[in-house]
RNA sequence: GGGCGAUUAGCUCAGUUGGUUAGAGCGCUACGUUGACAUCGUAGAGGUCGGCGGUUCGACUCCGUCAUCGCCCA
């Protein structure tokens, strides 16, 4: 045990980055691929590369920190992968956005101007997030850290790629994409958020052409009727079939556009016609290849309108150009009406603006070969979620998945591994280095969807596609923890990407964390500007106590509404373990630890019973976390420190230091001390700092640093019987408490005890009777089977024994009277209860003899108590 | 429209495979600085576990249904 004190107040600052040097210094975080040790290994998700910590961040991490350290305590050669990811399209948002406040345009800069600044940026802002992490205690492998776009992930990246076109599972098409119109590039479909919004239904007037005869189409979307090749109608429509064939003059454009007949036409919806736009809407791009129309794209890559549509409206934005539309319609006769409307438009979740359907030419993963084993290894629980029913939304995502989309029209990412030939466009090559000849080729200008990248993250960590010694030992990984909001971007990718690249599952166990709101249940995030700054909350509680109490309140499966005043119970509770400690050390340090072996056959009873609640805590908290519940175990532990240690062990650890008895001060401390160092070996994956602190006080001699000491899956002594005692004791104390508390009684004061109980109950008293009167703060105890209740005494009747406090003056009748007619009601309530139960013929048929053995302790225990209630009321009147 | 989740004390929430006199923290009431801790202690008040129906000897727990709220997908 160290020689210098604690200091009386807690102060997390002053020890944590102290700690933190230690660790790093000592090498503990390196997993080595050649240890003959079990691998435990986590892939971080990589945060985007210039973010910075979040309160998510804080909860997704202390998780992962809880996982690598628990296995490295239990001798596992623990890997924690850390790293960061590029975030293709978010960092060049910001980047582009950077440029624009110094007056650079992106388009006049080249790709390799560009992307110049984007890794300035990266430099300036990447390391950021890495080092709030080491400010979290995170024990990662830090000379692992990757980042995506390193050369090693880069070629790993490419490597993908080319295996998977060779593969004919990527491919080239024409289609219609979601297009973000701010950062100009096609998007996932995961990456379109819908919102519900007020809108409009207009319904235009469109002239048959060589008749007087109009249809009415409804749209919402004004601007496309500029890129109208036709209108459609059911084919069993009776109302329409006279029109089919054709033609309609389109009002403004003066373009003469066919009717069609379209089974995917709804003829209850609306006129039962519509408009079909081919170019920039799915249906009718489908509709348009059925039928063999016209696509005529009307808007630029900024969703302004192009050189398809009539000259006044060139140029327009699509918001512009609904207004002008809408009023040349009117002006021209051809509006019907306009009705309110409610309706779901697209988001691009980066750009924040509505996306376009926009014609043009993409890269394609083709998806159903890759779902196969993917959905087969969850089906199979190769691969489990926590909480389990996240497995129905990734079933129902994979059953219904489309092509990927994988090519995006930035510069920052990894650009597409095609040429092209200059003199031959149809002649292409691919492959990661290039071509030999490359002045003869041009490479395709897209780069990569992120997710596209990121997806291969658990191998491309490695050296993959060699066979490097971190590959073989550490894939596949044990636990991913991750949001459940990216489940499709990145969980299911991933479990596609091991079984496609490695032919085995990336990891074994997927634990989904909370979402953190706010008290509105608004989603905490940086952009919205109601996440608090994690650094904020470390300064102000303590890094070990806003990891304690983010962990205690994020339950399994649930979101969580996140305030700052929450983490309280954290700080206090690191400030009751530090003054627990302080106690200990107080009453420990003068002399020593005793050195004696404990015959814990022979020890007292409240040593028997703290040593049997510390080891069923033990139990609990291993079985909580084995099945990821963090939050179950972070409170089993909290409550066996505050409530049985604390309160109680602590308590009766005083009588036996300020006692004479040498031998008992002894093994009490000794006791103390067992609980104690479990505790702080069981709390140091949630509360790393606070606990290697301790730890450095109270380890025994010559032991190992916390960080890498034995994990503890016993350590003390059941002993059910000791419990059950104890419980009666605990009992009487709080009895007698009560009663005094009632009677307004000085806490300082000392009263006399009488008791009526059997002579067994006697013998038991005598033997814990200096526990009672100190805990009780009792000066005299007289016990008899026969007893007549003292003149001016109040009562309390607990486990079957009579007590009797006389207190003179202070007793006031009227409130035991009150009180023991309550009691006297609440308990023949119980017992009709118990009586419905004991005549029920079934009940003692069907249930199991420990339910009915119960049931009938119960019963007589009630109604002993009430017998002596009766009693005393009795004497009372 | 389809799916998932929630509804337990004034507030925020635990409650693991059905058997508890239904728990915690905060807040509230009373008392208290007795040599770890006022970021504390002691004692206490407070809930027919969203409604209805069902399964069962027994339901906060399982099933059905309705209501309200939230999320995801189309």
């Amino acid at each position: 045990m160290s020689r210098e004190k604690l200091e009386k107040i807690y102060n997390p600052i002053s020890i944590e980055e102290k700690w933190y040097n230690h660790w790093m210094g000592k090498d503990y975080f390196s997993a080595d691929p050649k240890s003959e040790k079990e691998p435990y290994t986590i892939v971080i998700p990589p945060p985007n590369v210039t973010g910075m910590l979040t309160v998510g961040h804080v909860l997704n991490n202390t998780i992962q920190d809880i996982l690598i350290r628990k296995a490295r305590m239990e001798g596992k050669e623990a890997c924690w992968i850390p790293g960061t990811d590029h975030a293709s399209i978010a960092t060049e948002t910001k980047v582009v956005e950077m440029l624009r406040e110094e007056g650079i345009n992106k388009q006049d800069l080249s790709r390799e101007e560009f992307l110049k600044y984007a890794w300035d940026w990266k430099e300036k802002y990447g390391g950021i997030i890495i080092k709030q992490l080491k400010r979290l205690g995170c024990s990662c492998d830090w000379n692992r850290e990757r980042f995506t776009m390193d050369d090693g992930y880069t070629k790993a990246v490419l490597t993908s790629f080319v295996k998977l076109y060779e593969k004919g599972y990527i491919y080239k098409g024409h289609r219609l994409v979601n297009w973000c119109p701010i950062s100009k590039s096609a998007i996932s479909d995961e990456e379109v958020i819908h919102k519900e919004k007020n809108g409009s239904l207009w319904y235009f007037r469109y002239p048959i052409k060589d008749s007087t005869e109009c249809v009415v189409v409804a749209t919402t979307r004004p601007e496309t009727m500029l890129g109208d090749t036709a209108v459609a109608i059911n084919p069993e429509d009776d109302r329409y079939q006279h029109l089919i064939g054709k033609f309609i003059i389109l009002p403004i454009v003066g373009r003469e556009i066919p009717v069609i007949a379209d089974k995917y036409v709804d003829p209850q919806f609306g006129t039962g016609c519509v408009k079909v736009t081919p170019a920039h809407d799915p249906n009718d791009f489908q509709m348009g290849e059925r039928h063999d129309l016209k696509f005529i794209n009307i808007m630029n890559d900024d969703a302004s309108m192009n050189s398809n549509v009539p000259d006044k409206y060139m140029g327009l934005s699509r918001e512009h150009a609904r207004k002008e539309i809408v009023k040349d319609i009117e002006k021209e006769g051809f509006l019907e009406k306009r009705e309110d409307y409610l309706t779901k438009i697209g988001y691009s979740e980066r750009g924040q603006v509505p996306i376009e359907f926009y014609m043009s030419e993409q890269w394609f993963m083709k998806m159903d070969e890759l779902t196969k084993p993917a959905m087969d290894a969850v089906k199979k629980e190769k691969i489990n979620f926590h909480p389990k029913h996240w497995s129905k939304t990734y079933n129902h995502w994979l059953s219904n998945i489309k092509d990927w989309c994988i090519s995006r029209q930035l510069l920052w990412g990894h650009q597409i591994p095609v040429w092209y030939h200059k003199d031959d466009k149809t002649k292409i090559h691919v492959s990661i280095n290039g071509p030999i000849d490359s002045e003869n080729w041009v490479r395709d200008t897209d780069v990569l969807d992120t997710w596209a990248s990121s997806w291969i993250w658990p191998i491309g960590v490695h050296k993959w596609p060699e066979e490097d010694e971190g590959l073989k030992k550490f894939y596949p990984t044990n636990t991913l923890v991750t949001g459940p909001d990216i489940i499709f971007f990145w969980v299911a990718r991933m479990i596609m990407s091991g079984y496609e690249f490695r032919g085995e599952l990336p990891f074994k166990d997927v634990y989904f964390t909370s979402i953190l709101r706010d008290d509105t249940g608004q989603k905490l995030s940086k952009s919205l500007g109601n996440s608090p700054d994690p650094f904020d909350l470390f300064d102000e509680y303590g890094t070990d106590a806003v990891r304690f109490g983010v962990m205690l309140m994020a339950p399994q499966g649930l979101d969580v509404l996140f305030s700052k005043e929450r983490l309280e119970i954290g700080r206090n509770f690191m400030n009751k373990i530090w003054n627990a400690c302080r106690f200990l050390q107080m009453n420990i340090s003068e002399k020593g630890i005793p050195d004696i072996d404990i015959d814990y056959k022979k020890i007292d009873l409240p040593e028997q019973w703290i040593l049997s609640r510390l080891e069923k805590m033990i139990r609990d908290y291993n079985d909580h976390l084995d099945r990821f519940r963090f939050n179950e175990a972070a409170k089993s532990l909290y409550d066996f420190t505050w409530n049985d240690f604390c309160d109680w062990y602590i308590e009766i650890a005083k009588i036996r230091f300020y006692n004479s008895n040498n031998e008992e001060a002894d093994i009490a401390r000794l006791v103390a001390l067992e609980c104690l160092r479990s505790v702080l070996i069981l709390m140091h994956p949630f509360t790393p700092f606070i606990t290697e602190e301790l730890w450095s006080f109270f380890a025994e001699k010559d032991s190992s640093d916390i960080i890498v000491s034995d994990w503890k899956r016993t350590g003390g002594l059941n002993n059910d019987s000791a419990e059950k005692s104890m419980y009666v004791l605990k009992d009487i104390v709080t009895d007698i408490r009560s009663v005094r508390s009632r009677m307004n009684v000085a806490p300082s004061k000392y009263s006399d005890l009488i008791i009526q109980c059997k002579k067994e109950d006697q013998v038991f008293i005598n033997e814990h009777s200096s526990l009672l009167k100190s805990l009780a703060r009792i000066s005299s105890i007289t016990m008899a089977e026969d007893v007549v209740k003292p003149p001016k005494s109040a009562t309390a009747i607990s486990n079957g024994m009579v007590l009797y406090i006389p207190l003179g003056g202070l007793v006031n009748l009227e409130e035991e009277k009150n009180r023991m007619e309550k009691r006297t009601l609440d308990i023949n309530k119980l017992l009709s209860k118990i009586d419905a139960k004991l005549s029920n013929e079934n009940f003692l048929k069907r249930a199991p003899e420990s339910v009915i053995e119960k049931e009938r302790f119960n019963h007589s225990k009630l109604n002993q108590e009430l017998e002596k209630i009766s009693k005393n009321l009795e004497m009372i009147r």
